[in-house]
DNA sequence: GACGTAGATGACCGAATCGTCATCTTGCAG
DNA sequence: CTGCAAGATGACGATTCGGTCATCTACGTC
């Protein structure tokens, strides 16, 4: 894991990255803001931790031109300022996590395992989509049933896509030939019908619990529980 | 956005709720345990604000039972333990942020749109990818150049993926065909050259700078400065 | 400047995809 | 029970995709 420590005091500049390297972080630190926005720049960190008091310019100021030329990474900052003005402030320009001066370790390095935790558990979560024992994994653009992979069509994952997000609900044919196949006006046909009809060929094999109902006279609902 | 607000002393409960209200959340409240399993299983909240002293179990021990459920939302924890002890764990047990009572609205309010803005900007940066002025959504399994989108094949995606991930650095012919097409031993074959061909003629339209370079001998590098 | 080879290009073809249509099945109203 | 309409199903054909191959171009070496 790449860490960027921002920190003026050298005595706790050192005392950190030693901690932190201990901790198995790959530390670079710097000592004020131009030598952290060089750095941020030449590489991608996984988290930055930003002392506010530093010499050349605000700590927060330096985030916000962080923020500005492109990094996103999750920002904790490090203060020895302790009211709740700042600690908001800091908070609203950028900082996603506020730890006071002075501060247990123990807490640093928690506070640090739980911002990288979580940016990694949004990730995951976007990219994916499970509806029982359905999967689906946009970034690799495969659908799985208890396991096992579904060989289904760009077109009809798009329409199992579909059905996963609006599980438990009612979709109709109107809301797919639009949604789906992005037809404003519709003109007579049964497109749906016959993507239905084949993804449940691939979806609701023999001996598994059908998942796509049909709703006569309304549409389809893909169970969800 | 939804928010569910555990807390077992209703004077602070009320207050809670209404700021939170007030402040545009949705809020559902719960004063033990077993209620807040009871509303977390039946919609999905977008952050969870946990208070530990709970009267039927500890919170600590709600906030696992919850995950175990596949709760994946972000928990806010409220104590009154201010140990770093007690921090660390709950840090560690699945929360996300840790604020000891008594506290300022004002820090609770901005720490909570902090862990939705963290969770928001990680899941779009998983879903996107950009590299000057490509831009590729995976969710959409789409690509654009400079706004304008392209009309790529499924494989093409694929491809100028791969390429994307590993721009500013050399691609091997046999990297793309191990990586992107899954071929373990490697026949005598173009099928890269022919790929990388064809998404130059969507790419690298005219009048636009090539950013597919040929390392003669190499492989490829996609310019990603 | 000539040559050899890596890479570019264009033609071609089989397979997969995706829509239409005709026909069959089934749920439901009367 | 009967008949109708919604939906399921199977077959067909146009289109796209994704690969091979033969040929052309041009880079780099000598």
């Amino acid at each position: 894991m790449q860490l960027l420590l921002v920190e003026d005091e050298l005595e706790i500049q050192r005392f950190l990255k030693q901690s932190l390297t201990d901790a198995g972080y790959e530390v670079d630190a710097a000592k004020d803001g131009r030598a952290a926005a060089q750095l941020a720049s030449g590489k991608k960190y996984d988290v930055l931790i930003i002392d506010l008091g530093l010499p050349d310019q605000d700590g927060i100021d330096l985030i916000l031109q962080l923020r500005q030329s492109g990094v996103s990474s999750p920002v904790l900052i490090l203060s020895a300022r302790r009211s709740v003005d700042d600690r908001v402030k800091g908070l609203e320009q950028g900082g996603d996590d506020y730890l006071t001066k002075p501060f247990a370790l123990a807490e640093l390095l928690a506070r640090l395992r739980n911002l990288l935790r979580r940016n990694l558990a949004a990730s995951e979560e976007a990219s994916r989509l499970r509806v029982l024992d359905l999967e689906l994994d946009f970034i690799r653009r495969r659908a799985s049933r208890g396991g096992e992979v579904l060989n289904l069509s760009p077109q009809e994952f798009v329409l199992l896509e579909y059905l996963c997000r609006h599980a438990g609900r009612v979709v109709t044919r109107s809301m797919l030939l639009s949604e789906v196949w992005g037809m404003r006006i519709q003109p007579d046909t049964n497109v749906v019908d016959v993507h239905i009809y084949r993804l449940r060929g691939k979806v609701d094999i023999e001996g598994r619990e059908p998942l796509i109902k049909t709703l006569r006279g309304i549409g389809y609902v893909l169970k969800d529980r």
